[in-house]
DNA sequence: CTCAAAGTGCAACTGAGTTGCGATAATATT
DNA sequence: AATATTATCGCAACTCAGTTGCACTTTGAG
């Protein structure tokens, strides 16, 4: 019952998101390892480690499926408040560590908020 | 050069919007009209509006393109900082008025945020 | 009324993500 | 170490929101 195999495509797409600590689109992800493995494969990896708690999945202002490891000091009980950032240019993704001020409303119950920053990097900058 | 006509279809979406002031999704206007008006027709009123500033949009939750009026006390120059929030149980999006508090980031610049409220209605709290 | 331009319907397409299933490989059992 | 068990993989075919090309229709400026 539910054992989680270490296979390759598994320490691949781990070592991909330790090297590299932004967060990744999954079709990006998809499209750099075309030939390495299936593009099936990626996404039931990325689902398996999110379901384990490693990586966590939102979608960017692109509509993409973005992921990206859950840092060690949001994984607490609030890690849905987790503010991202996307560059219009290079459409990279960032996840920041500020507090989220989370605006209450009344007679509804909040559960998680997703607040994407969007505008230029340091890079895009020039 | 670029006149934009007033046909049936832009009226009848329209008033669907002036009706029923929440935010709709692009799918659920299809699937609405449907008999009324073409799929394709619904997704260019909808990018004629939004490019005449009447509506604005934005990606729920669900991933899907929603559209809302853009209220007369939003469309200043600040229209990209636009809470909503979704329902997890009926999907339905509201626009809220509140302001938001934007977390600057060092070297970078934010030309818009996004934050989306995922919860739970006053209707869907039984 | 006329006619170019804007708008529409249809059908075929796009592309991210999913599903079913037989083959393969990681872990447990002997 | 050999075998059994079953999680995982690859492939191909599918789904479905949204888009595109093109011929046809409607609008409204002159």
């Amino acid at each position: 019952m539910g054992t989680i195999r270490k296979t390759k495509a598994v320490q691949t797409i781990l070592d991909i998101f330790h090297e590299n600590r932004e967060a990744l689109a999954a079709i990006k992800l998809v499209e750099q390892l075309k030939g390495v493995m299936n593009k099936t494969t990626v996404y039931r990896v990325l689902d398996r480690l999110e379901a384990m708690g490693i990586l966590h999945t939102f979608k960017g202002s692109d509509g993409f499926r973005w992921y990206a490891m859950r840092s060690v000091a949001s994984s607490s009980d609030q890690s849905a408040l987790h503010p991202h950032f996307q560059c219009r240019e290079c459409g990279k993704i960032k996840c920041l560590n500020q507090e989220l001020f989370i605006p209450q409303i009344p007679n509804h119950k909040i559960d998680s908020a997703e607040l994407l920053l969007v505008g230029q990097c340091e890079n895009c900058l020039s």
